[in-house]
DNA sequence: CCCCCTTCGTGAACGCGTGCACAAGCGGGC
DNA sequence: GCCCGCTTGTGCACGCGTTCACGAAGGGGG
């Protein structure tokens, strides 16, 4: 096959009158912002700037406001941004204006926690399902919900609309749930086991490894003390998200 | 336009004999490996060639090259990586070898589903406190450990070693959880709380944001939908990690 | 009515992470 | 003993994400 592909002509240009899209890391600040401004707005703030909305989501005032252009011009220019107008500018963007309900298989400890979660409800994530291949697990009720037999994964998606899944089972089982989530009509998983899942195009897969979280802890502290600053100008910035002390805790 | 750093002789090594430093997202990549290759090392495997490594963790076999190379020569030139040694290499870069005590603060839902969660003693993190500001569930018993009061905290860490702190409180509790994890000594934090927590030079944190995960998942879907494939040729890679079908699939 | 201060939006540079292609080198077969 | 195939390790280029710096524009004070 080719050797290098050629570079289409006009990829980096993605379209000219064609709707923007926002990388995940955006996207994922995005986020982050439509939380921090639901409490400013609790809180009686009318308009916030990017530098105090940097602050309060703990990153650069700068990415702030090249995240909030790709909403297209949100902001006034002397003032700030409106508060309510942008929330709800991100809340269509991100699709927070509608309910999604979502999937949970694996009953587990994480399962269960993620069912009980009101963080998942207050943004429009209702579980609409959680089921589980252990005979002894089914029935029992976790956070009002009822666990029901793996067997009824398919039936419960196509009959509560799911476009979202959560695979919470062991690693050995995800590969499996994935493939059926996906025929059942699932286009988008959220993976919690630790196993690569494959999924056919069009459908988007994020995943979550709590253990991996910890080991790349582990590996800072393993440098911190093997080398305890015996070259390092500085112990890089392996930490410090350039956060600064903000007196004002977000408000809390 | 090449004006470009001429490239300083001698930059690109870091130190002639100090040791490399690893990237967080290769250091990643390095646990999953770990993972995998116990679980090939189980199944009777003595070698791996990168494209095997490649299709069990999921990733492309030029990135586990890469990652390999960042723990010095490892592998064998026309077999490819002994893989008892490649666990013990990987092991002692990560310190995975040694048990690092862990404590848990918040036993929410998530906190006691870390506490109960054997993936994480089964990688050498070692639950040493769960702590709780609620009085009400001080006392019980998760995963074989008590539930001790918020005030214990420090006198826990300093008396257990512990070096890696859990948040998983509400938001507002974060940053105040945060300061006192690093002032009893605390170097390295993994946070749940959908906050940003700011820490002085010389700690790491990490962020874990459920709610966010499935918000990015969201997007996808919204852009999915409104524009069904109306301009883009294809779908962008925003899902489909470059897995290839691999027929034996990791070992299930 | 004019000027200055504030703040957004964005073009450009920098650094990082990722993927490709190739040279170097080891092991097995004949 | 020699050759051939397989696999590692790495230089290189591309694209993405992040940050800086500046032009444009609106509000408030004199």
């Amino acid at each position: 096959m080719a050797r290098r592909a050629p570079r289409p002509a006009g990829a980096t240009l993605p379209a000219p009158g064609g709707p923007r899209r926002i990388p995940d890391a955006a996207v994922a600040r995005l986020g982050t912002y439509h939380r921090v401004l639901t409490d400013a707005l609790a809180a009686g703030s009318c308009t916030v700037s990017s530098e105090q909305l940097a602050g309060l989501a703990g990153v650069n005032a700068s990415q702030v406001r090249k995240d909030l252009s790709y909403l297209g011009p949100t902001g006034t220019l002397g003032v700030g941004y409106d508060v309510e107008h942008l929330l709800g500018r991100i809340g269509v963007e991100l699709g927070l204006t509608r309910h999604w309900p979502v999937v949970i298989v694996g009953a587990g400890n994480l399962g269960r926690a993620l069912a009980n979660y009101r963080g998942l409800a207050a943004r429009g994530f209702v579980v609409a399902g959680l089921v589980d291949a252990d005979p002894t697990k089914v029935g029992r009720t976790v956070g009002g919900l009822a666990v029901e037999p793996l067997e009824a994964l398919e039936g419960l998606i196509a009959e509560r609309r799911v476009r979202i899944g959560v695979i919470a089972t062991p690693a050995s089982a995800a590969q499996e749930v994935a493939d059926r989530l996906v025929a059942a009509g699932v286009r988008a998983i959220l993976n919690f086991a630790p196993a690569p899942v494959g999924v056919p195009p069009g459908v988007s897969v994020r995943k979550v490894d709590l253990a991996l979280e910890l080991q790349v802890l582990s590996y800072h502290q393993v440098r911190a003390t093997t080398r305890t600053r015996g070259d390092g100008t500085h112990p890089r910035r392996a930490a410090a998200p350039a956060l600064r002390p903000d007196p004002r805790g977000a408000g809390r």
